[in-house]
DNA sequence: GGGATTTGACCAAC
DNA sequence: GTTGGTCAAATCCC
């Protein structure tokens, strides 16, 4: 894919998504990195860190232009008494990108629906943070697979409502690692309950929090050791992907 | 049994 | 009236 120049705001747009969508791969390589935690713990935060100014500045890009990209989730505002079913959000933090790997982004989501999308071929699933509940965190998404039937790996466009305010559930369990193989992987139906087929949920266990701009996934040692390179010494989440790492570096 | 997902219904925005 | 977002009961899986 050629750069552009920055002609215009959907070009600047489109670059910070897939800034974004870079730097959770980044994430996850880090995260995935069996090296010295006392140095990559740092580098993850200021990748979460990078991530949430991007997710801000497209938040600032996408807001001038109100449900101008297939608006997504409503804003749960019940709590102030407003709508909470509006569909288009005003005054609401929300940004979109696109992703091959729409599931891995550091954080814990938890399915609450599903439906057809009007002259869209693929369901649109709705996601809230974990923590939703337990901490109140209103960090909502959702996820669309894109009609874009040439692409491999398939693209996402994942719309996000609203930053995180949860922290991670501090514990010394061992993570896992984020199934990304249900993003790619021809759609496997093996995994539990899998109506949808690209859509399944990945849903790493929490870790110890690093730092408090955002809660951030520990990705290291998993418990599927199958899907990890072998012979790199980088361990990937997207190992059974059909990423294409080497253009993803170029 | 508990937690997560599915799915139809409900409701608000358009 | 149509469409999209959320809820909640039913269901499934570990």
């Amino acid at each position: 894919m050629a750069e552009q120049p920055f002609s215009q705001s959907s070009t600047v747009t489109d670059h910070l998504s897939r800034g974004y969508e870079r730097l959770t791969q980044l994430l996850a390589l880090l995260s995935s990195s069996p090296a010295n935690p006392s140095t990559t713990a740092p580098a993850i935060v200021l990748v979460d860190k990078a991530m949430f100014c991007i997710a801000a500045a497209l938040s600032e890009l996408q807001t001038t232009s109100p449900c101008s990209i297939d608006s997504p989730t409503a804003a749960e505002d019940s709590r102030n008494g407003t709508d909470s079913k509006k569909r288009c959000k005003k005054n609401v933090q929300s940004w979109t990108i696109v992703t091959s790997v729409p599931h891995f982004d550091g954080h814990q989501w938890r399915k609450y629906g599903q439906k057809r999308i009007h002259s869209s071929e693929f369901p649109r699933s709705y996601y809230k943070c974990t923590h939703s509940k337990d901490q109140g965190c209103k960090a909502t998404k959702t996820i669309q697979q894109k009609e874009d039937k040439i692409s491999n790996p398939p693209k996402y466009v994942v719309s996000y409502s609203m930053h995180h305010t949860c922290k991670a559930i501090e514990t010394h369990e061992i993570p896992i690692v984020v199934d990304s193989l249900a993003i790619t992987n021809e759609h496997s139906t093996s995994s539990s309950q899998v109506a949808s087929p690209d859509l399944s949920p990945v849903l790493p266990k929490p870790v110890a929090d690093i730092e408090q701009v955002c809660p951030i996934m520990d990705y290291r040692e998993p418990h599927n050791e199958a899907n990890w390179f072998e012979g790199s010494g980088i361990m990937s989440p997207f190992a059974d992907s059909d990423i294409d790492w080497e253009r993803l570096m170029s």
